[in-house]
DNA sequence: GTCTATACCCTGATAGAC
DNA sequence: GTCTATCAGGGTATAGAC
């Protein structure tokens, strides 16, 4: 993989920021090229147009998903479940961190562009088939805890598509509370899946003694 | 409730339409205007902005949920949990039956506009605060069904933002298939959370029968 | 309430020297 | 690869008659 040069790196690290903040339509190339310290030359050395410049922007979330997500997941955590719950984390404090502006890269462009820009929408696509893929590579490493017959890959697409929403829906409402519901939701039902002469103390069926009642500035690190 | 003009109505379908499809900052005034069949002057005499017609259209779609989603979902089915899912079945139909092409109103224009159009944010979070609080209201009618202990708030959070996010991903993906993981995955969470001693046919632990591997033709009306 | 005409700016994108 | 200068067009919004 050849390293690409810094400005290109600028860019999309800038087109990255402000496309999940502000949406596509609403971001100027100019503001990019401002905040990158790139001039319209630069820009269109390397991208022929802005499309592209999202698309790109694409490509390198899919590629950070495995060393910026699942692989720091993967040292918080041994049971592969938990890792899972790790990585719905990772964007609970990325959404926190940034005062309710950060949601998913690829949902906020998902959102806009699907229709319109056909290249930002395969790029998306691959972004979340990705995602899917990754969250139940987990599961299958989990298999032999999980009661028979559980389909993996539905399950990954369930919780990939509840992370989705809850960060949409929590930018909205300026909340983490409906991550906060969506993950324990996600966690009753993974906790539900699990062979019962396992983890028995991840099972008390219906409801854990509940994440205390969260509210937004509550210690959410300690469950 | 005074009756408005109909010029207005139809810029705001219009509108509500077209924001859904292409995202807001790829709708241009002028498009909707030619549309609707209305002029700058009748646009500008409506809303001061158009911004103020992004509220608007969040506005109805607010208002449409009771008559449009859940009152024809009601009619659907008699127990309150299956009503439930007929509004995420009246979701899919508006997927599929336009190709793909609209998700929900609300998440579109939240995810793209929530930072940087106050107002807006402020109406979609409305949106999404009336969606959760009627499915929620849904499961206060199931609570005697349902086992002891679970946060009917919190799991209508969960339905409602899973959602959201399966309409996303499914439009990147240009396929139900998401949906469907994520309506079959909410199917079988709500089925543990039902009492074991009634709707015995529902809860049959882990896994039901498995929709058949649903396909995106599949004959999905049937489970 | 609706119409036409238009202001005015900012946008994405290009040209061509260095 | 980067720079400055610039374009052409479409964008939102306004003015004022009807």
């Amino acid at each position: 993989m050849a390293r690409r040069s810094t400005t290109r790196d600028r860019l999309v690290s800038t087109a990255t920021d402000l496309f999940s903040r502000q949406g596509y339509g609403q971001t100027g190339v100019n503001e990019i090229m401002q905040r990158a310290r790139a001039t319209s030359g630069s820009f269109y050395h390397f991208f022929p147009a802005k499309e592209d410049l999202a698309a790109a922007v694409l490509e390198r979330a899919t590629e950070g998903l495995e060393t910026e997500v699942f692989k720091p997941a993967a040292e918080t955590a041994d049971d592969p479940v938990e890792r899972i719950f790790a990585v719905l984390d990772h964007y609970r404090q990325r959404l926190v961190a940034s005062d309710f502006a950060l949601g998913s890269p690829a949902g906020c462009l998902a959102a806009e562009l699907s229709e319109t820009h056909p290249l930002v929408r395969a790029k998306a696509r691959e972004f979340f088939d990705v995602t899917i893929n990754r969250i139940e590579s987990l599961l299958d490493e989990a298999a032999d805890s999980l009661v028979a017959g559980v389909d993996r890959h539905e399950v990954a697409e369930l919780v990939a598509c509840t992370l989705e929403g809850a960060l949409v829906v929590a930018r909205a409402q300026q909340s983490a509370a409906p991550l906060d519901a969506a993950v324990g939701g996600l966690r009753r039902h993974l906790g539900l899946l699990r062979r019962a002469d396992v983890g028995a103390e991840d099972a008390p069926v219906p409801m854990r003694p509940a994440p205390p009642r969260l509210r937004h500035n509550a210690d959410w690190r300690t469950w």
